[in-house]
DNA sequence: GGCCAAAGTTCAGGTACCTTAACTTTTATG
DNA sequence: CATAAAAGTTAAGGTACCTGAACTTTGGCC
């Protein structure tokens, strides 16, 4: 197993969508998420993990949390900058909107070759973040987390750092209202609804706490 | 059985290989060149040949070539303009060579929506002919097949009209004598064992008999 | 015009992934 | 802390596609 491609594309959904949970703080994700996020049946799930578990991608207990092993874990990352590289390249150079990009991206990440990855990554310049300001992993699967919090937890004016895709109801809406990465907000102007998509950096920074 | 999008890959691949097999004026594709070109054995060919006859894209006789329906010919004219939209694409805006963007083409074309694809005529500002001179079908179907000849059929002073790219090896080598659309020749110049993968029409117009 | 090689088909069986239905385990709650 | 609801698993079976091996048909050639 030593590249993305030597995977199924079921394969390399299942390991991206685990990886994902898991990102901003959730927890490990269960058989239910899995099954709801990847449209299929709950048996089918089980099916996948213990496939995957007998390849060496994932820790599974019975009734427990999948969770990446190493090896697992590279790969995830590999999909996950391969789906944040299209996304961000189709939002650039083909006029994609910011809200309707993801199901695009979905689809191309298991048809791109590892060379047109690197391709559309130079050609944009080796983005560090995706429309939604999601981080885009580096070739070496190195990958840096903003230190972000949520509007509920700030005050004051802050700079919007992510938005979440996982709905592209909320996203649109984040849209029009203006709540896109490198705007500032004020966080208590952010609506309840949409505060749990967002996340921000207090303005005057963390670091100097005057 | 509406559009492309609701053929699995596989089905995909079939209609283009059987369309494009007659294009440049060869016979119907036989089992055996299927074969050949979807790299799968012939019991594969035989199985999928019936279940594409079943869904009506097909007539099929066993021990016959394979030829397409109306219904099958129309998906595979649609497959068929995705992979020189996409082959265009990857020259013009990716940096990719001629002769090596046919296989990232193959796969992004069963990946690539509707949209995208639209998306990309737009931007490339519709072209008419995908990087080897092979035309592209419009989105409602319609092709506009160019009248060319071989080499040896042509005498003088030749535009090159095509250049197949069914073999990279000789793709390359054309590439490298300046044999690539819209270039001048003479007939009698094109080395022999890349004249039958070469297309041309007298440069005097072959609507002018003066 | 019969025969043999090439082509094509049938058959048996395999993998990946999926489904529904019946069952078991976990967990939340009173 | 018993129990019911929720979550998860097992079992049986389906589809799409693939393989190799055995068989049948076709077509070129003497």
């Amino acid at each position: 197993m030593t590249g993305v491609d030597d995977l199924t594309p079921v394969a390399q959904d299942y390991l991206k969508v685990i990886w994902s949970a898991t990102e901003w703080g959730d927890p490990p994700i269960t058989s239910k998420g899995l099954a709801a996020r990847l449209h299929t049946s709950a048996a089918g799930v089980t099916d996948m993990v213990k496939r995957l578990a007998g390849q060496g991608l994932v820790d599974y207990e019975s009734y427990r949390p999948v969770r990446l092993t190493p090896a697992g874990e590279r790969l995830a990352v590999a999909m996950v900058r391969r789906h944040r590289l299209i996304e961000t390249f189709l939002v650039r150079m083909l006029g994609y909107d910011w809200a309707e990009v993801h199901d695009e991206a979905e689809a191309l990440e298991h048809a791109a070759s590892e060379q047109l990855i690197e391709r559309i990554d130079a050609l944009l310049g080796h983005p560090a973040a995706d429309p939604h300001g999601d981080p885009i992993p580096g070739a070496d699967g190195t990958l840096r987390r903003p230190d972000a919090m949520r509007p509920g937890e700030a005050q004051g004016p802050c700079t919007v750092v992510r938005v979440s895709d996982a709905d592209p109801a909320i996203l649109a809406r984040c849209r029009d209202l203006g709540i896109v990465p490198g705007a500032t907000v004020l966080a208590a102007e952010v609506p309840a609804e949409l505060a749990s998509a967002v996340w921000v950096e207090p303005v005057s920074g963390r670091a100097s706490p005057c």
